[in-house]
DNA sequence: TTGAAAGCGCTAACAG
DNA sequence: CTGTTAGCGCTTTCAA
């Protein structure tokens, strides 16, 4: 195979249809001031050659590319996942494309630096705006609007649509409450993550509302994976005074307790409650209940502010909060009912 | 917020520097070619200003981009995401990034014409090669390379990985066929697309060198979705002499299958033995078998090949074919049991 | 209504 | 080792 064929640029087409390359950028750009036949021609021509502009040359011109940009840390992690689609559907009915950009190494992202230089790439060039997920920056400088989702920083330089983790773990944990369970076990988040912080903060006060003592022995330290998570929960359930419920810092951490659990032999929900946070799809299965954070409505909301900003609309809100939700997951449950 | 701060660019450092642009471009490139000073100093001043390279110019005049396009139908299909983490994991073990192009607009993709469009606007200015999913087109123009994975064409003109789909559906059909059934449903996949044409072939070829008669009636007419599955498995097991077992020819299917059984009190696989296509993580959860398609193993695949492609290797072997294999899913009969 | 020409930020010859 | 110069393909004045 060979690749060499140089690509088709406006000049072929302009030399082609017999007119001037600026005629044809009109027509490419939907300007009105170009006779009508003479636009047909010039459409028929680009069909014909099968021109598409070059990318790069357009940005470097034009301030305006219809294009958003997405920084992602993980693009296979259900996390990412749930945000892209919600991006993806903001986009879908938006007259802007979308372009993802990662370097595929996880161990790159997370540090501010090389946060600043993608945003930095795509802004600087070809995006109109960047979205960026779980940002560890506090600021970014950038020529074009960003706007994060679920940043990890608490107060950060720049608009983000940020969910009600605070309330949502009270929640979890007065509902574990009402559920008559007075020795709830904690599966921590990772530490420098602001979220992780404001979950746990909302255990502690809905204990404390309730009269309820804290004792440290039942915050276990997890750090959002699975596999933690079930060490963790070995850990609580081998105390002498083990949890009766345990409220999970994301899903993916619930998901570790039910499979920990079921190492153990014990069930869920007949033997513990079990919460987590997040809505990966997973959890339902398991018959867990979950915080649902709405992760794919945090990135629609970020797309639709990012146009707002690119469209030089100011923002009533800066920090746009999501409310989460708790949702109590049966199905798991059905299933092994119909199975018996 | 004002964006109007226009970006720093090498012309800014070179200024700072006191050196030409040609001089900090060097610097820039990893040219050995510049005094060792000049170099430190520039550096520094690149990073006192937080300089980054404008992407769309620098993609302008440099051949080499170190960038890989991807171009997806859809970011938040299982499908698609199974074969973003391979292709991630290969772009972190390179040099390359990764730029994916979506539209987020599910019906325009499918279309060859829109499938064009986005691999020339890649190809044709930022990227060094494009690797498109589940392409409808049989040809494309483009002046860098392209590789494909899972075409939807059985033979396109491009280099592309494909699965061993006819092997695996005639593995599958023996499986069951293993079992001790003689009746065998098989829930097709959409009519256009190659693969789905392969796995029903293998199913009826599996079924005749068994000796089984084919029966018109078993095969209902899926379209790879849960939702047209459910109604095909409650058409299948209403017939006069239903399957006792179903041969799905995707996942989604297999868990509309599973779905519609549910809601019908069949169980699986006590009263019904059910096989689906492709790896997506719900499955294990619903005690499924299932070829596994390696989808990530595809992504992964079709990396190393475009890079190899980009540098100008010819590559042995154009088609690069998957072996799918055949995996028994227990996981949630376990659960069923434990909580029994 | 169209064309000529300037230049976006950068890299790659070519000189020095 | 470094600077000067010529474009890459495009959009956008400015004239005609």
């Amino acid at each position: 195979m060979k690749h060499k064929k140089r690509a088709i640029t406006i000049q072929d087409v302009a030399k082609t249809a017999g007119v001037s390359v600026s005629t044809v950028s009109r027509v490419l750009n939907g300007k009105t001031d170009v006779a009508s036949d003479t636009q047909d021609h010039i459409l028929k021509v680009i069909n014909k050659l099968g021109y598409t502009s070059n990318l790069a040359a357009r940005s470097m011109r034009s301030h305006k590319k219809n294009l958003i940009g997405l920084v992602v840390p993980d693009i296979g992690f259900p996390y990412s996942i749930e945000i892209m689609k919600g991006v993806n559907k903001a986009i879908a009915e938006s007259n802007f494309d979308l372009l993802l950009y990662t370097t595929g190494d996880i161990q790159k992202n997370g540090t501010g630096l090389h946060e600043q230089h993608y945003v930095s790439l795509l802004n600087n060039s070809i995006t109109d705006g960047v979205i960026i997920v779980a940002s560890a920056a506090a600021e970014f400088i950038t020529n074009a609007p960003i706007v994060a989702v679920d940043p990890h920083v608490i107060n950060p330089n720049y608009p983000s649509v940020q969910g009600t983790n605070y309330h949502g773990a009270l929640e979890v944990t007065e509902y574990l409450i009402g559920l008559g369970h007075r020795r709830i076990g904690f599966i921590s988040g990772r530490q420098e993550i602001g979220s992780a912080g404001r979950r746990l903060k909302g255990y502690q006060d809905a204990l404390v509302n309730a009269g309820i003592e804290l004792d440290e022995e039942l915050i276990a330290p997890g750090d959002f994976t699975q596999k933690n998570a079930r060490k963790c929960t070995r850990q609580l359930l081998s105390l002498n005074d083990p949890p009766t419920a345990i409220f999970a810092a994301n899903d993916q951490s619930a998901i570790g307790v039910f499979e920990a659990a079921e190492e153990l032999g014990v069930r869920i929900p007949e033997d513990m409650s079990v919460v987590g946070f997040d809505n990966i799809s997973e959890a339902k299965y398991l018959g867990l209940t979950t915080v649902d954070q709405f992760l794919a409505d945090m990135g629609y909301a970020a797309v639709q502010m990012l146009i707002k900003l690119i469209n030089g609309e100011s923002l009533e809100l800066e920090i746009h909060k999501m409310q989460t939700k708790l949702v109590e997951r049966t199905s798991c449950q059905k299933l092994i009912r119909t199975a018996q």
